[in-house]
DNA sequence: GGCCATATTGCAATCGATTGCAATATGCTG
DNA sequence: CAGCATATTGCAATCGATTGCAATATGGCC
């Protein structure tokens, strides 16, 4: 076996292998220009040889920079899995890469609504530099203190225009109504709506719902509209068993994710159900299993890049004592078998 | 707006508001019980009212542990987009919650597999205390050189037996011989498989399918495996494409992952193939979206919860001076309509 | 040769906690 | 009341880097 140099390499190692002193073995190694360029050649030809890694810990508190970001996935209390839906790994993963490029280190926590205060946990104690904070949630209160305290944030969520804090989020209201829309097109007269409104995204999928029936002066049942987790089962189950005394008279569904769609389709199917025939059905944020199942989901495509690429740059350019601006994202409506009928 | 504390708090302005030494105020915070209880008391009490946090950074630099574990996911260079198998999705929460319960942080970073090295990155830097390493991949050189290096880690991944570090995962073979010789029982002769073999975990749930394909007496024909990527598109197009020619004798698909399954489910229905009456289809995983495809999809199931959380145990356990051991975690098949031929 | 500008390097303080050890106070024993 | 054990607190060093400022060296100019 390799005998490996038992203690971590620090930066007075390296100095004094390279015969100068910290302070100049620092600059070296960052290749400050006021060192010659000669000692910083070999600074850090020393280092590397030595594998010498700048203990970030000490960097950290001495500069008063984490260089890391903690992104926090809200979620209720009753779903008790944390990370369940397709649709946050899509934005979570651009979140990470985006993250890596700019230099920062991600720090990810799932937490409950209920839970400890996750700002004094992550900004407070110093162990990030800001926060991304994914799903308002149930219009949580905590989210508006935040504001409040000076810490960099952003959040995932929707947009309405009252709110004090950036948010970044699709046009929700846009994209429902574009959905509803399109199912009134296809010659859909009775549209019932999976979600749960108390969560303040849906109940702005909710809203432009209302608008689209409004417009074509069809008025909404409120019946129709039933409280959905985001999951496939809670999609399946709120069909087979709320939806089932109205199934024989509706016509279209607008689910609030694509999970709730998928769900909602097995439940239709396995009615012997005709999708898109006898009821015609529409999701919510164009997962990557939408367009493979079958009937392939019709479905209001969120631009998951494009956010996640914007939430890490309002942060950034807040943290460096810029502003942070609540942006609204178009969505897009992807038209496929589930919705579609021919001619 | 109210007026903040313009500072944070700092454990020496603690002291000084309760009178006492910041030795003092540092044991009273954390409980120590050689420090008088009603001491104790004043001081966390006034760190409560100042809503104080130990400044983790430098409590880490101080005790030389950052509590922080770094959760690194490798994929290959040629997928571009990071996080896409819902699978992967599972298996971080349990991760990330069990981390919580535990009281680390949980750094996440994905990392294609040419990328730079991330040993040195997390853990010569002292940003964490340990590494869960997600998917060996191409068998990774990099890995091996871990287990030199004195860095805890733990890998998920495909446990064979030989390797010299810490491996945690299912028992792949076992799970494709399962599934194999469930499709021979439904009656198939001739059975497709889909994955890509130079993946470590692939290449042993192909031994698993060539295993239960030799016990029933057939010679594995080596053009019916065919390298897939983790994807749903990829699975698609692979059934399109490469399967087409063979398609009309084909009875039976193995996909390596449920993701892949259903993209080959699609092609296969747009085909006008019957599934499961003409060709039966089994996939891995059992994501939350396979109960709800139609046809539902047999498939085999990982045992996430358990996964993750012995991956955070062994490594917990490697960190606190103990041993990490590889570990096989059994497997289920979830019988399905996709594959159950009646009678 | 004297003087000043510029280039290069090092000293020492600092970030905010933790902790070994010494110091002090208190109480009890014989 | 001396003497020692115990309870409680504080001093000062330490973790490993960064950085303002001072110190030194070098070169050029008149």
């Amino acid at each position: 076996m390799t005998i490996k140099p038992a203690k971590t390499m620090t930066l007075s190692d390296i100095a004094r292998l390279a015969g100068v002193s910290e302070s100049t073995a620092s600059r070296a190694l960052r290749d400050n220009p006021v060192i010659n360029a000669q000692t910083r050649q070999k600074v850090q030809q020393i280092a590397a040889d030595h594998q010498f890694k700048v203990n970030a810990t000490a960097r950290s508190l001495r500069t008063q920079k984490s260089h890391t970001i903690a992104v926090i996935i809200l979620f209720d209390a009753k779903t008790q899995q944390a990370i369940t839906d397709p649709f946050l790994l899509d934005i979570l993963g651009v979140i990470a890469d985006e993250l890596t490029r700019q230099g920062y280190d991600m720090l990810l926590s799932t937490s409950k609504t209920t839970d400890k205060d996750w700002r004094s946990y992550y900004f407070d104690s110093k162990r990030a530099d800001g926060l991304i904070v994914i799903g308002q949630g149930e219009h949580d209160e905590r989210v508006e203190q935040l504001s409040n305290a000076g810490v960099p944030f952003v959040v995932w969520g929707a947009a309405t225009g009252t709110e004090r804090f950036p948010v970044i989020g699709s046009d929700n209201r846009q994209g429902a109504q574009l959905a509803v829309t399109h199912l009134l097109a296809q010659g859909c007269k009775r549209i019932a709506f999976l979600g749960d409104i108390r969560h303040s995204e849906i109940e702005m999928r909710y809203l432009g719902y209302q608008d689209a029936l409004q417009a074509a002066g069809i008025q909404p049942e409120a019946k129709l509209q039933l409280n959905t987790d985001f999951t496939a089962q809670a999609g399946y189950l709120q069909t087979q068993q709320a939806l089932f005394s109205e199934l024989g008279s509706l016509d279209g569904i607008f689910a609030a994710s694509d999970a709730i769609a998928m769900g909602a389709m097995k439940a239709l199917l396995e009615h012997g159900i005709k999708v898109p025939q006898q009821l015609a059905l529409v999701g919510f944020d164009d997962i990557a299993m939408s367009a493979y199942c079958t009937p392939s989901l019709t479905t209001v495509k969120q631009d998951t890049h494009a956010g996640g690429k914007l939430l890490v740059a309002q942060l950034l350019s807040r943290i460096n004592g810029g502003k942070a601006a609540s942006q609204l994202l178009p969505v897009k409506l992807i038209e496929r078998q589930s919705s579609l009928r021919k001619e």
